[in-house]
DNA sequence: CTTGTTAGCTACTAAGATTAGCCAACTGCA
DNA sequence: TGCAGTTGGCTAATCTTAGTAGCTAACAAG
């Protein structure tokens, strides 16, 4: 009975490349087990179970989505860091969907939730690309909303498939960029009445 | 052995109100069976499967949307209709968070399927509201997705809990809809650079 | 009233999560 | 080297849930 010598980290990399290869849907704890070669039950010796795994996976997709975006965004401003924003977020979701998957409707555990910090993480980077646009702070936090509704409502309509790959997503993609763009920089300077 | 009477309808019917109340995850055959008073079985007379009555609660989730936001269009044009359609989104979203859960990854079972008829009726009501809006027609298909992207990620984002309910979500709704009136103005009429 | 259809049933199988408890492989230490 | 404690992997078993097989009685049509 040799032992494979495996961390809590090595099962958690098993379950994103099942979650990304075959869909989140798919993952399970035999799965992860036959993947590193051993026994279903041997698995619970390293995570507490399938819903520790899944949160654990979420939040090490929203860890590498934070690196993602940070790399992106660095050294820019305006418009540039906008779009390396947007591009990071529908690169990640395009490389590893079953990752991202794994982070929608993923709780928080508490407030010292390894997946708060890594969230809270992202939504700052947003923060400091808005930065670079001129929003009165009372607004700011809507902004931030605002780009994070559109952001994650592009990678979800991306997740599932939605578009049906119909007409140029590219230049839809573009498009939703300077619709961004160009809305933060109305933004308080207009009236909504 | 009195017979309860059900028809494909109550399934779903039954399965709709389940995941409304318990989650979208909690829907199983079994509850499904237990709110109906028959035994797990016998629910396969009516729907093929798990996946068939998942599949037929997306379609009904899908056409009750596509009500609400026609009724909440109608006879409203520019930032009135724009309005409308999101807060009806949003109030289902709200009031059917189990159902429109349903809707989401749910796919499409070939060109006849009733579910394509049911999301293309909302994206064809999406249309007619940019309609009031002065769109350079290559450029509504981008559009459309803009909008349908915003409205869907403000949804994802309030199915998840994701704002943690922290500060004026309503108000950030509510700029929510002032930031796409203003851009679907802009949108042509400016050179996305 | 008889006959066909079918909605519901019990009993069963299979998949997957999880637990209990065994045992051998490492670890640390003398 | 040898020994003791820890622990990662194992088999066996339980529980939940999807789904199937086959029976039977309720209803519909004549």
């Amino acid at each position: 009975m040799p032992r494979a010598g495996l961390t809590a980290a090595d099962v958690v990399q098993a379950a994103a490349d099942i979650a990304d290869e075959r869909g989140y849907q798919q993952l399970t704890i035999g799965l992860v087990a036959a993947r590193l070669g051993i026994r279903a039950p041997s698995v619970y010796k390293h995570v507490s179970g399938l819903a520790e795994l899944q949160h654990q996976l979420a939040t090490r997709a929203m860890a590498e989505l934070g690196d993602a975006v940070a790399t992106a965004v660095a050294g820019r401003a305006g418009r540039d860091a906008l779009a390396g924003l947007a591009r990071a977020c529908r690169d990640y979701v395009v490389a590893h969907p079953g990752r991202y998957a794994a982070t929608v409707g993923a709780g928080f555990a508490g407030p010292g939730d390894p997946l708060l910090a890594a969230s809270a993480r992202v939504i700052e980077l947003i923060a400091a690309v808005l930065r670079g646009y001129d929003i009165p702070g009372p607004d700011l936090v809507h902004a931030i909303r605002t780009v994070r509704c559109v952001l994650h409502g592009w990678c979800m309509l991306q997740l599932t498939n939605a578009f049906q790959w119909s007409g140029d997503v590219e230049e839809s993609f573009e498009q939703l960029i300077s619709f961004m763009d160009y809305g933060l920089r109305g933004a308080g300077h207009t009236d909504p009445g």
